[in-house]
Order: structure tokens, then C-alpha cells, then sequence
DNA sequence: GTCGTATTGATACGGAGTATCATAAAGCGA
DNA sequence: TCGCTTTATGATACTCCGTATCAATACGAC
């Protein structure tokens, strides 16, 4: 039996291996009425052996030319239900379009290298603190955010 | 002869009469060689008389209907030209559409009611001081972030 | 197996933003 | 005020990302 750091302390790395998070999705899915049809079983396969966030474009060139037919819309589906229900993490660019991460529902944050992409996803966050009381001054609740982070990771380093 | 708080403290609430915002920037816009065009000149009342952050696709319903023919191209392009210069600032909404507020060439940030749409600007920041530590100790360097909240203003509170 | 419901794939549509390129018009100096 | 050079514009068409529709399919509970 596997434990997991469920309620992430302020900016610990997340961690997490894909057979662990496969088999708690898995879970979650018969608690959920969710169907393992033949087509989310392939999606489902293609993002635990994902290494690093994908977009959703390159989910369906890749499944749908080598794995069968397996339409656009099906993936973007399966996609958006596990970012609804928590189990990957949207992750903005700006400009361009958005990828995806691993995660167990909870509440993260990504820092990503705009040289390689590689993204270090982070748990735990006391931002929305530093502007809460001028928000409050103003009689604003804040419910949500967004916040990325951009930057070079340790490989990218040289200038 | 105007003075603005140019470098704006943590939190300080941006405040910027758009009669000001358009001095300044026509000024910038001589000293950076750019010519003012009737065309410009549209897109530029029509920002200056915004009572709040707006879309690119609104302007092009209201200027190429209203005004004469002005074409979605030379709109995006005016759009874009400001933002690179940071005499609006894009606010990003997660699925939707992003909107644009008029700003001074700076650092910003955003508090979207998510009810009525109302922004508040926020100048200054110290957002990334939180998750540096953590960054830092995995050699990231942070450049750039994104950053918009999101919630109910003092007018939407009802449940 | 049967059956009801969830899910799929085909198709087509939509919004947001951009590339191209010939034409027009700013701005500047004569 | 008249060219002239350079920049900006508009028409057109296109790409990319994502979604609505809906008949056909396949789960999986029984
Ligand atoms: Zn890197
Ligand atoms: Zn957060
Ligand atoms: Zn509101
Ligand atoms: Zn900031």
C-alpha cells in the first residue's frame, strides 16, 4: 500500500509515479460511474507514460494516426474531465497552447522553462495572501487564480 | 503639467485618467516613430472613451460597423503593438477571451469578478518572492510570471 | 445474453488570431 | 505644396484550438 503527501505543505515539489496515479484515477472512475471504454483506456495509457506535460493537439496527432481511430473530440472530452475532476493540471503559456500535467486533485502551480519546457509543478501556495488585504479593502473575494511561472530551469542557464 | 506614481508600491490600486494615458502615449508614440493614423487615431479614441477593460473583438464589432471600414488585421495589430509596449496590459481568463486595460508601460495585475466582469488593476507585486526559495534550491530562474485573480467585487456578493 | 445508458466518431461549425501582398497614406524634405 | 520613401492598411484567405450535434456503438449491470 501506497501514502501520498495529500495536503501539500507550501512549495513542496509534487511527486508522484505514473503506476500510482493510474491506479487512483482508476479508482476514482469506478467511484464515479466513469466507463473504461477501450478508447480513455488508450488516452489513459498514453498520459501515465507521458514524461512531461503535453498539449492536447499532440495526444490526438499521436492517437489518432498509430492507435486506430480515435476522433478529436473523444480526446478533448477525456482531457477535460480529468482537468474538471483535478487529476491533470491545465497549464498556461501565454501566448500558445496550453499543456497538461499529472496530479492528484489538489490545488498547484507550475514553473516552466521557456528555453526546453521542462515544468516543475508545485504544491501549496500563499499567494493570493499578499494581495488578500487590499482585495478585502475594496470589498473583493477572491475564489480562484491563475498564476504561472516563467523562466530557465538549471539546465538552461547560460545566457 | 501631470505627475503619475511611476514606480507603484505593493498593492497600490492603479489610478490613471485616460485624458493622461493618451498624452503620454501619443508622446511615446512620436518618440518611437510610429505614425499616427486615422485608423490608429479610431482605435485609440475608442480605448481612451473605454469605461473598462475590453476585448480585441469588440473593437472590431464597433469599429468596423460604426466607424467606417477598418479591418480585423490593422485592429490586432494596433492591439498587439500596445500590449508589446505595455500601454494596455492583457488579462487573461482562464477559457474565455482576453480582455485589455489601459495602463502605464509597468508590471500589473488583474482581480476579475467573475459575476460582472469588473477589474481592478493592481500595481506592484510580490508574488514570486514566495515560491523563490523553492526554485532557486532546483536552479529556476524565474523571468516572468501570470498572475490574474479571480472572484465576486464589493457589488456581487450575493449568493 | 439483454438492455438502458454512457460514450463514441463523423461531421461540421465557431471563435480567435495571423500570413500575404498589392494598395494607400504618413511624414519629410525640397 | 509636391513628390518620394517608408510604413501601415485592407482584402483575402488561412491556421489552430476547441466544440455542437447526433446517429451509431459498446459498456457493464443484471
Ligand atoms: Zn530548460
Ligand atoms: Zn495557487
Ligand atoms: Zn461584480
Ligand atoms: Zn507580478
Amino acid at each position: 500500500m501506497t501514502t501520498l503527501p495529500q495536503p501539500l505543505t507550501k512549495g513542496e515539489l509534487v511527486s508522484l509515479t505514473p503506476q500510482h496515479w493510474r491506479t487512483r484515477l482508476e479508482q476514482a472512475m469506478q467511484d464515479e460511474q466513469q466507463r473504461m471504454t477501450r478508447t480513455r483506456r488508450l488516452v489513459l495509457d498514453w498520459i501515465t507514460a507521458a514524461e512531461a506535460p503535453f498539449s492536447a493537439e499532440t495526444l490526438v496527432d499521436d492517437l489518432t494516426t498509430r492507435q486506430g481511430i480515435i476522433s478529436r473530440p473523444t480526446i478533448y472530452r477525456a482531457v477535460e474531465w480529468l482537468r474538471r475532476t483535478g487529476w491533470i493540471g491545465r497549464i498556461h503559456h501565454d501566448g500558445a497552447e496550453h499543456t497538461y500535467a499529472r496530479l492528484l486533485p489538489g490545488h498547484y502551480h507550475h514553473a516552466v522553462c521557456t528555453a526546453c519546457g521542462l515544468t516543475l509543478v508545485f504544491g501549496g501556495c500563499d499567494l493570493t495572501q499578499a494581495l488578500l488585504h487590499t482585495l478585502v479593502a475594496h470589498g473583493f473575494t477572491v475564489q480562484g487564480h491563475l498564476l504561472e511561472l516563467y523562466g530557465h530551469c538549471a539546465n538552461c542557464q547560460q545566457t
